[in-house]
DNA sequence: TATGAATGAGAGTTCATTCAT
DNA sequence: AATGAATGAACTCTCATTCAT
């Protein structure tokens, strides 16, 4: 017989699932994935070493948890901040704004992110950009194409505003004091955007 | 003895050092701080594990070299191919003309900035912003606020405005599918940014 | 209660003990004492981890149960099959008559024994040892000892006859392909030993 | 500790292998391929932890060398014995004489490999397989083929009486009070087995 | 009695750094 | 100046064992 009932049981090991996962963003955003240290993460999340591997079979695995789980947010975050916007320009307005919201609220996990995309090693970007597609894929087509098709934007590459747009949305996630002052004006970030893609030739 | 020749020893003390730090880039591009291994960098350059302690005190101080050592070139290669504009716009243009071209030729080089500026650990950080400082200065003064004055940008806040085109420049140097169609196409990108700069309000 | 009617949780222990058994026979023979994991054991017998802690106090004392329990089977099936031979050399046909035909019953088994009897650690050949002791005995005192007082065998060391006969036995117990070969000519192999033991000076 | 002459070094590093060789046979006899600890064994060896690692890649490299290098002094001692007789009963004879001097010399040697022969791990048993390959070749070749053919032996399964003898010839490699008796008296063994081989149907 | 999450010692391996040569 | 063997701390991961339920 199980030593919880199944309800109860399920439910403390989703809670240390997502003790685990917070110690690790922390971890993971001070220090980059091959500098984390995954006996400190336990530790850091209040239990021993080896407990973690009870939840995730590796330290790839636990990386790839921690990024889905904050694209996923993320993500879900701005899709649905983005889900009222009637024409490409006001979402991507709403794009920035809620997206460096969430990047305010979290500046670990969206440094973590950003730092993650950056990452020498091709399997650690390849995770990070796989969570992120969904996003990207917005970008691309509810916004890039979408504002091409309606003439909001002028005829330029489609993958190449994407490229510009993402690169100015993680730099905002990033850290730094640059980081930091874009993070904070969402509205004219946008707006710079904005104008370059409706007039640039 | 004369100062502007130096003994044969000096300049073979300067060669060894050089091949040290290109095959410093190499590691330190593929495999990220944490991952770069010190041994193998110096047996790459053709010479035994101990001999890089002779030239470098630490691992630390090594990459604060090979970082020191692409900002410089990076840094005046790029105001040097800006040198003959005469207005903010043109020197945008070269800006990102000029440094993408020299990202084409150094892949590994700018890899490895891009990725240093987003790690995680602060010193790393500040080693790279403290190296592109003149790069950062001429944005903000020679394009940014010249542009601003002369009335070719709206006005903005000229830090955010730097740090947005940073950003950019930077993304363009990173590894990836996105920052390779950033990197061929200057001329789109800054075309973006100089609209944007120019009209957001 | 009477004594021949075990109650049903009696019965119910009992058969779970015998798949744990089971199940770490196999781990054990494939992976060997050291390189066996207790857990999968009895995840394997269909139990969760904890579980065989309740029937067995650790791995050294299942291992020893383990040990024990096909030494027993083994013995017993052994004796039992030489039982209607009359006379030494007929006995020694039929010691490796049914050992061998045990062995290819339970390969897994068999193995185990013989790794074990060649382990390192003298503890482990310990176990195995004192366990076998009933078919030592057997082939020491109703094979060697009266083959050679009935004149079937010569003068030999009693002890050492004994340690050649089981050194063969047990080598056709084995894995590998050696061992297959031996373990499918128990004929034969008898024959060997018999005519040596008969004439050898 | 020690830091070694230039001019010696090649002999130093030779020496030093020697000895950690030397510890990792104790090592692996006393406890096991999976028991043994690649670190204990450096130390053993006088040496720090990591230094092994200097001269063996991995503790199954270490371990291949271990058996390796056994297992070339043991069939050349074995070879150089029975070099000089002329007929396959001879050679038998002088196999055992020379093979089984070799087990008292070198106990922990020949344990080691008599276990590894049984180790339950396919990869270990290949790797003392093809060691002794040399040994075996011989048996088959020039002791049972040869005596066959020469009518010193019955018509009889090459590859089973190979088994056969070389079965027993581990036998007295092993461990334990059987294997000792059978080691010390290699004349009386042979003998079982030439007149088994001679007249087994 | 059965469960399985938690534990933490200990394994193999890597590598920045030292220093006698 | 150059060498590279030696060092040992630190890493990821395994697993026998415990114990609250």
């Amino acid at each position: 017989m199980p030593r919880y009932k199944r309800s109860e049981g399920e439910q403390i090991k989703e809670e240390v699932r997502r003790r685990l996962l917070a110690a690790a963003v922390d971890e993971f955003a001070t220090r980059g994935y091959p500098g984390a240290n995954i006996n400190r993460i336990s530790r850091a999340a209040g239990y021993a070493q080896g407990t973690i591997y009870n939840y995730f079979p590796s330290k790839q695995a636990l990386f790839a948890a921690v990024v889905g789980d904050i694209a996923a947010q993320h993500c879900e975050l701005v899709l649905q901040g983005t889900a009222g916007a009637a024409d490409p320009p006001s979402r991507l307005e709403r794009l920035f704004a809620a997206g460096f919201a969430f990047a305010e609220g979290f500046p670990n996990a969206v440094r973590l992110i950003a730092s993650a995309m950056q990452a020498p090693e091709p399997e650690v970007r390849e995770v990070v950009q796989h969570a992120y597609e969904p996003l990207r894929a917005y970008v691309e087509q509810e916004i890039v194409r979408a504002g091409c098709l309606g003439k909001d934007f002028c005829a330029i590459d489609p993958r190449l505003a994407t490229a510009v747009i993402l690169g100015v949305y993680f730099g905002g996630c990033a850290a730094g004091e640059d980081a930091t002052r874009i993070r904070r004006s969402p509205h004219a970030v946008a707006s710079i955007l904005l104008e370059g893609l409706k007039r640039s030739r």
